[in-house]
DNA sequence: ATCCACTAGTTGTAGGACAACTATTGACTA
DNA sequence: TAGTCAATAGTTGTCCTACAACTAGTGGAT
């Protein structure tokens, strides 16, 4: 099946890898938007899982938006498109979402530096006075274009040295991913801004407008790992929210 | 258990009734933030229902952010408490949400008027060409003061016309819920602006500056149901939004 | 042409069983 | 004394089988 979970170390539940993988046989199409997908009987035994885990699995899509599970007649593929991959409710980084809409990801370093946390991020992190941090600024590209810059503050009191070497240089994220310590869970706030400070470069914007996604990311304990301040510039980047009752 | 999905016929399934419940419970503080709840087959027991009831209810709660179940553990509240009711993911009308808030919520109408459809709403709402649309345009009030300006267009080509005559004065949602056609999924989109022509009135920002939320409302066959763009004034809402895996 | 009982197929819920995992206890060891 | 480890009780994950509830289509009766 080869799911994004099973790269570092295949822990994920049964049920987390039949969701993936039924997703991923969405997104790549083998169904078209609105037509009815495999009963839960014949998932089962092709994927020679109980029906349970793949109830438990549809259950997991449908709250994402992507499959209508409608009782008695079937569970239908969803017509939004490349809409919900991306979306803001899928926790992924920025890599990530970039390179699935179909550009190439990239980063550009201007500052990644270790140094005492300042009070917001004590706050934030839910650091002890003394704490160092790992502070990033960076742009964000697309296609080589800058589409956001991004100011990050991560949690590195209890990250092994070496792995913190390796986030000044690389993903955040796959680094995380290394020691199997990849956020969960991440409390965003959106907001607009006008401010001439932010960013660098000739192609940052004449009107200093951003949209401004703040967020803290949590680990599998509740650890605050990363706090982070992404200015996004207007119209390079899609903001796509799902809501549901 | 007294559900809103009850107070208008009762026909939400078992698994949501329960899933409300609890929800209502953790948000009554029944259980502190961090503190592990009632176990599933105790759960299943109290409700008189299986366990694959409860726990299809425990994992929508767990995709709402509002519980973490830890294998061989148990089920744990969450430390977001005043954020998911009010965050984003949540479906609400704008006046449920700034309820919640603790704030006296309130509508200053400007316009209400039946009118053809533009070519943007037609695509939007996946009209015929002729229809006709009810257009609104109204100022979203928080105890009296002005938080955003409202440009709603609803699709009442299946409406009958009192409930339609309903909507020119009251709440757009509460009169949808009389006909039990509430909606059930919005695909929003994010943005931030700079306008002139949006809002009215003294309290309107100086710097034209706004957070634009954008969306489509769809009901539970999938027809869409009312196109909104809502013009936030900044820092006077918050916008969160609850990220998972 | 309309209505309606019937039916095959699908999702929703039930109950019982066991596997996999977690946290605690308490005996054993260095 | 402090640390290690096996045993254990409790909890969630998965499986199996069965039936209830619902949907969409079929085909006959009116």
């Amino acid at each position: 099946m080869n799911t994004s979970a099973e790269q570092f170390g295949g822990r994920a539940s049964l049920t987390r890898r039949i969701s993936d993988d039924i997703r991923r046989r969405i997104l790549a199409k083998e169904w078209a938007p609105g037509e009815k997908i495999h009963s839960e009987s014949e998932l089962s035994t092709t994927y020679k899982v109980s029906r349970v885990t793949v109830r438990t699995a549809l259950k997991t899509l449908e709250y994402q938006g992507l499959v209508d599970i409608r009782h008695g007649s079937g569970t239908y593929v969803n017509d939004f498109g490349r809409a919900i991959p991306t979306g803001l409710n899928e926790l992924r980084s920025m890599s990530e979402t970039i390179s699935e809409l179909g550009y190439e990801p990239g980063m550009e370093y201007k500052i990644a530096d270790i140094r005492p946390a300042t009070d917001l991020e004590i706050e934030k992190l839910q650091l002890d006075s003394p704490d160092s941090v790992l502070y990033l600024e960076r742009a964000v590209l697309a296609d080589g274009k800058a589409v956001a810059f991004s100011y990050d503050t991560i949690n590195i009191s209890s990250l092994p040295s070496d792995v913190v070497e390796e986030m000044k240089r690389g993903s955040v994220f796959a680094s995380l991913d290394t020691i199997n310590s990849r956020p969960i869970r991440a409390l965003a706030e959106v907001d607009a801004v006008i401010d001439k400070n932010i960013g660098w470069g000739s192609q940052r914007p004449e009107d200093d407008l951003f949209l401004l996604l703040q967020q803290v990311h949590y680990a599998g304990d509740g650890e605050p790992l990363m706090y982070s301040r992404t200015y996004f510039m207007k119209g390079r980047f899609q903001f796509l929210i799902l809501r549901t009752r």
